[in-house]
DNA sequence: AAGTGATCATAA
DNA sequence: TTATGATCACTT
């Protein structure tokens, strides 16, 4: 039975690799085009952590209700990119609350893996950070309600084209789509449905920059 | 430089 | 196509 314990010891166990110690030790390549790469290490510490969850809308580790995410740390030692949460399903989310959300469901308890984001270090060179074991504290998760029963109203109440990425204190909604062309349905001010981009919930890089402050990384 | 919108890879 | 993993690239 994996307790977070173990998983800390796993994490401790890759703490200070290059990508490339850790390619080989998984025995996985390393995409050589820069396009290519995207979303590589996250698999590849998936893989290395021994997440449960594959493409389910679930926790990474489902027994634990933990959700994994590495966070690359750019030059000025803040998170370089915003975090994607979930995907939105637009014609059911407004059936969700907070609490039973698949967006607060990853949020509640997450393992944040910092790694180097550096553009100037080599892809391959870049190492693995400390794990840090998270959840909200109560003020935080009044404001990611708040950011999720705003947009998820708008998203329910046919607004959804209203949305762009200003929106939300902490939690924002983007696209999250392989290109333009590909495309879901939402509702329209109508109530009927039209084709558009599917969209995600993100967390703002100021959230995830604030939160290992808090933690003094 | 930061922030938003667009895009890339993989599995089922 | 849907979910997962994200970062790229252009605008401001």
């Amino acid at each position: 039975m994996l307790s977070e314990a173990h998983l800390l010891e796993r994490c401790n166990a890759i703490e200070g690799m290059s990508f490339s110690q850790l390619a080989m030790a998984l025995q996985l390549r390393i995409p050589t085009h820069p396009l290519q790469r995207k979303g590589w290490l996250g698999q590849a510490v998936e893989l290395a952590l021994g997440t449960t969850a594959g493409n389910q809308s679930r926790p990474d580790f489902i027994e634990l209700g933990i959700e994994l995410k590495t966070l690359p740390i750019n030059q000025s030692g803040k998170p370089a990119e915003s975090t994607f949460v979930t995907t939105i399903p637009l014609l059911t989310v407004h059936q969700q609350t907070w609490q039973n959300s698949t967006c607060f469901a990853k949020l509640r308890r997450v393992l944040w893996l910092p790694v180097e984001g550096d553009t100037r270090i080599a892809f391959e060179h870049r190492r693995l950070g400390q794990a840090l074991l998270w959840s909200p504290t109560p003020d935080e998760e009044a404001i990611l309600c708040q950011d999720w029963s705003e947009l998820t109203f708008m998203i329910g109440t046919g607004r959804l084209e209203k949305i762009d990425a200003r929106y939300g204190e902490y939690l924002q909604v983007r696209p999250k789509a392989a290109n333009a062309k590909s495309l879901c349905y939402g509702f329209n001010e109508e109530g009927g449905r039209f084709l558009t981009l599917p969209r995600g919930f993100y967390l703002r890089t100021r959230f995830t920059e604030a939160l290992l402050g808090r933690h003094g990384l």
